[in-house]
DNA sequence: ATTTGTGCAAATCGTTTGCATCTGA
DNA sequence: TCAGATGCAAACGATTTGCACAAAT
């Protein structure tokens, strides 16, 4: 289900952040598209073409905010970049090798079995799983 | 250095790598004390202690460069830094969040169930799993 | 009016690179 | 010998931060 534009205000509020223009903006860019990977280079690049005016400290600001109040979730995959899933469900991602790209794997799929005991007085908080992919090897 | 390094020699021969003085003793510090995950920083800081001479920047041709040969395996989670696995065995990890800490999970443990096909023309090199794991709430 | 957020540029941090100099086979 | 390695410092790219200004409540 999808974040109706209407309630970006209250989701904000909800986050215990104020709707500050900026951060509809990039709310309304960020959610109202399905489920989404961007980078703050990305989501700065995407804000500029359509016109919202942000700074990228902005971007990272309000990235950071909204990861931090469970709007985002971010992943890293091993490129030097961090990506931020607007998909805050548990699920996991294929990472294409080469071009470093993530893409969700349909929740539901790729369960992790026979967990071990975290070490003494942990706890678990996530399990991540990635799927490394490449292009197959072409015998043209 | 009165141990041969015979086998280091070889090891690194075996990989396609010159066994030059830096390989050598960054190999030592590597693979004579069991698995051990360090960053480029780290291993870096280990030389310098050990009174190994070697530059920063050839602490990181050499790790890329085991990497790439299979000597080490390079491992990704969430923080800012690459580290540098030297079990290169398929096992996954528990990521200490707060210490930034990696912790080997026993291998057998964390198996994944149900992985989904891959993207068209793709296929899998691997599958990460990394357990994050953090202090447990502490309730008194 | 206060508090909180934003923009900009400079600063940081991990990592990479260019290039002159060495070194192992 | 001489391709391949190394060291240094400068270059880099992503991210963070300090601080004056602007906006939300």
């Amino acid at each position: 289900m999808q974040k109706p534009k209407k309630n970006l205000d209250d989701m904000l509020r909800a986050a215990k952040l104020r709707p500050t223009r900026q951060r509809v903006e990039l709310a309304e860019l960020l959610f109202s598209k399905g489920d989404r990977h961007v980078s703050a280079e990305n989501l700065y690049e995407e804000a500029r073409k359509a016109g919202v005016a942000v700074s990228l400290a902005t971007i990272y600001n309000t990235l950071h905010q909204f990861t931090d109040n469970g709007l985002l979730r971010a992943i890293s995959v091993d490129s030097t970049k961090t990506y931020f899933d607007t998909n805050t469900d548990n699920h996991h991602h294929f990472f294409i090798e080469g071009s470093n790209k993530v893409i969700d794997m349909p929740s539901g799929f790729a369960r992790v079995e026979n967990l071990p005991e975290p070490p003494k007085g942990m706890e678990i908080s996530r399990v991540d799983v990635v799927v490394r992919v490449r292009e197959n090897a072409k015998r043209s």
